[in-house]
DNA sequence: TAATTCAGTTAACAATTTAATAATACGACT
DNA sequence: AGTCGTATTATTAAATTGTTAACTGAATTA
């Protein structure tokens, strides 16, 4: 299984040494690892013992095509997650509607520029990442913009709405310094107007609340994170 | 934001009216909930107000491109995580890169396929529910989205469809708050308007009817669901 | 050094928002 | 007609939010 924070793992089949090497090394200039398998049984034997990310499959190849590869894989629980993209020089209607259908992330067709795969394969990799979710952690506080929590060594520390997003902001850019302006617009909204010392009235909520001392005052200036 | 249950909703932006309609007819033949905007501008305002799951943008628009709309969609925190796909007549490599750097999903050079479209599409939608069970199972309590059923140490609770929704919705992400406009649109959908105190009351029989506390209130954001 | 000013902190209070509840209304369906 | 599901409204309760005014400490000036 993937894991969302290291370096991605690619296999690509090809029976074509060329596109192997090209791909292979516009990929790896990108930061993914890669492994390369020259037919179809092959790439079976190569999955199951690098556990890629993606597996990048030429349709048209010796032995096992890459659909029967697609299908076999999708079998196996170990796969049934992995992202598939099916290279093909058959840039027929039928054949890439089965390839798609057969369980694969995307179908492209060659000749491809080596850039574009890469960054379909960035669009991929990115769209997948999005499940992670919103969570800031530095050091042992834990902010979570999605569950409008905040933690400090596992201790939960209720925050009001305006409290949060205050220290949300804060916190999205530790050690920027946030003018007041700045504070005002992003929490308060252009469109209300409120004074000056309700900023500082909250910031003194917010540390009092955390109990811990985060929040920076730069006279003058505003404020910022620091832990 | 994509309800896990409900029907998929799908923004089309092209100035071409033939395409505009073809693409239409065959994704609401697949389905899917459909909406269409004939320049970038319309897009941007449709977008706002059908909430769609995924869009699919021309490049070339009169007014705005498909690529600023990108830009401006992805800088609103409400369509972050939307899927996007660009459609173009340009298949030049740099474009297409630069599309997908955007933060595109996708991106299909024209003519395309009606059919091959509805796959990627498909194909997308698959990928991004893969955990889309019909069962949750959280603790002792247990929700079968397809019996529409709700039980409690194996003992059947009963719930109203809007009631039944409305908790499903906030038990598929245990934790996290949801949003009151988010409730509205996933359960209510973008069409009806209804006052935000129908929330608080249907809240309030699930409660009642659960007679477990499992939704907590988070003044001046939302509800959330917590065991 | 003492007085003054400036900027921010603090605590108490008031105003405003927001949600829970109960009672009510209206259809759809039986 | 009666029940159920749904949405609205009014009332009440509670929490958030904003303001005020007194306080503190540092920097500035006389």
């Amino acid at each position: 299984m993937s894991s969302t924070n290291s370096v991605k793992k690619i296999l690509i089949a090809d029976d074509e040494p060329d596109i192997l090497e090209i791909i292979q090394y516009n990929l790896q200039n990108e930061g993914y690892e890669v492994a390369t398998a020259k037919n179809g049984l092959i790439a079976l034997e190569e999955a199951k013992r690098f556990n890629p990310d993606l597996i990048i499959l030429d349709i048209m190849m010796p032995g096992k095509n890459g659909i029967e590869v697609c299908n076999l894989l999708r079998m196996q629980p170990a796969f049934k997650d992995t992202l598939i993209i099916f290279l093909s020089a058959l840039s027929d209607e039928v054949t890439e509607v089965k390839g798609l259908e057969t369980g694969a992330d995307d179908y492209i067709t060659k000749p491809v520029s080596p850039k574009v795969l890469v960054s379909k394969v960035n669009a991929l990799f990115r769209r997948l990442n999005k499940e992670d979710t919103g969570i800031l952690q530095l050091g042992d506080l834990k902010i979570d913009r999605e569950k409008y929590m905040v933690s400090y060594f596992d201790k939960e520390i209720i925050l009001a709405r305006k409290e949060f997003e205050l220290l949300a902001l804060l916190a999205s850019k530790p050690g920027k310094v946030f003018l007041r302006n700045e504070i005002l617009n992003q929490v308060w909204g252009t469109e209300v107007i409120v004074g000056d010392r309700t900023i500082d009235v909250h910031v003194r909520k917010v540390r009092q609340k955390l109990g811990l001392d985060c929040i920076t005052t730069v006279k003058g200036v505003g404020y910022k994170f620091d832990l």
